[in-house]
DNA sequence: ACGAATTGGCAAACATTATGGAAAAAATGT
DNA sequence: ACATTTTTTCCATAATGTTTGCCAATTCGT
């Protein structure tokens, strides 16, 4: 089954920087949306939802820890974070931002496309899960919590995952649609609800008496 | 109940790094045994019988990968590569070495360990049988289990190494095609099928009630 | 409290994938 | 060339997944 395109967020000042990540990018098939002012960079996030953040650490505006930290109150897309030197990054280590990778300037543009890939392909297996315990197999749609494990079929998978990636956030049943379906297609509104109730089922099954997912009138 | 301790075979040139993940995965309550040296592997994973290896690709004497399709001959105890380099993991991923995961350098120790974790739960909930009760004939295409013997034909025989030699991993039907058909012909997806069922039903006459091989839908 | 709109749950219709049987086609041995 | 084995294809059926329509339950605004 195909997946929808991916949207990569780049946050970086240095505009040609900026113009020669979403060169590169671009032409490996991702949706790219730049940002060059700190500030704006949370805003952006909730609202685009990007599959990936390319984060430049020193910003103008705010530093890029800060706009980690903050996302990671609300999401857990995976965060790429640029620095100037490799002295920093055994800092950035210790510090437990919650970043999923880190590259260092000066760095080839190929790096950060396989890098980018890498990241994007281990979403949800590295066990970063703030929450604890969990393990996400995109081979064979399962999903472990602690010592059970929950076998989801595809639609049901995709599901999760995007609701999992951003925890407290709202989604309509057309923007979900858009996800999950990459070609924009058009299904009843019923067909949302109907996989929500399967998975639903599925997590209550596993951990009972835990709502997971709400509805939001 | 006291359970054994598990053994860790670590396969790393550079000390620093060895001692480093030695401490950490120490730490952590596992038995630790360290290598410098790719020739020295093989016999001492042999010797030692580890219940996961912790493999560097970039070795003196013998590539990792080598080291890695070797042990897969005899075993299948968990294989975690350690890599310099991210672009690798996409030529690692295709070459199906039969390795359980993937780590990049430089990585944090409590990155691997958590990722150690993981691959030994997903292997003792396998039910993986350690390596002694089988046997490979290379030249009679015949697979021994126990004191049952299975004669097979040539495209089963592949068929049964590829499934055997990656333990958990998913595989297309075209990529069986690709490994089985070295000169890329293609035939029906339904002739993998067809392969797949006969070697189902000679393997559940020799091991009843034990399903090997599954489907993902 | 009431009607309108939204959501939840179920079952049936529909779509896709897997499996097992059988036979054609190709390869192999005698 | 013939018989035998192996590989491949085809088909019918079963199993699994997806989507939709319907109606009850819930929520919202007035």
């Amino acid at each position: 089954m195909a997946t929808a395109e991916r949207l990569i967020l780049i946050v970086e000042d240095e505009v040609r920087i900026a113009a020669l990540l979403q060169d590169y990018l671009h032409r490996e098939g991702y949706g790219i949306h730049c940002i060059s002012n700190g500030l704006d960079a949370v805003p952006a996030i909730r609202e685009k939802k990007p599959d990936l953040i390319l984060l430049d650490v020193m910003l103008p505006g705010t530093s890029g820890m800060d706009i980690c930290r903050e996302v990671r109150q609300f999401s857990r897309v995976p965060i790429l974070l640029l620095t100037a030197r490799v002295e920093e990054i055994d800092r950035l280590l210790g510090l437990e931002l919650g970043a999923d990778d880190y590259i260092c300037k000066p760095f080839s543009p190929r790096e950060v496309v396989a890098r980018v890939k890498a990241v994007l392909r281990r979403a949800g297996t590295a066990g970063i899960s703030p929450t604890g315990d969990i393990e996400i197999d995109e081979e064979k749609y399962r999903i472990r919590f602690g010592d059970k494990t929950l076998e989801t079929t595809v639609v049901e998978f995709q599901l999760f995952k995007i609701l999992y990636g951003t925890p407290g956030q709202v989604w309509s049943r057309g923007q979900l649609m858009d996800k999950i379906y990459p070609d924009h297609r058009i299904v009843s509104d019923r067909t949302i609800d109907s996989h929500v109730k399967k998975l639903r089922k599925k997590i209550t099954g596993v951990l009972p008496h835990q709502a997971i997912i709400h509805s939001v009138y």
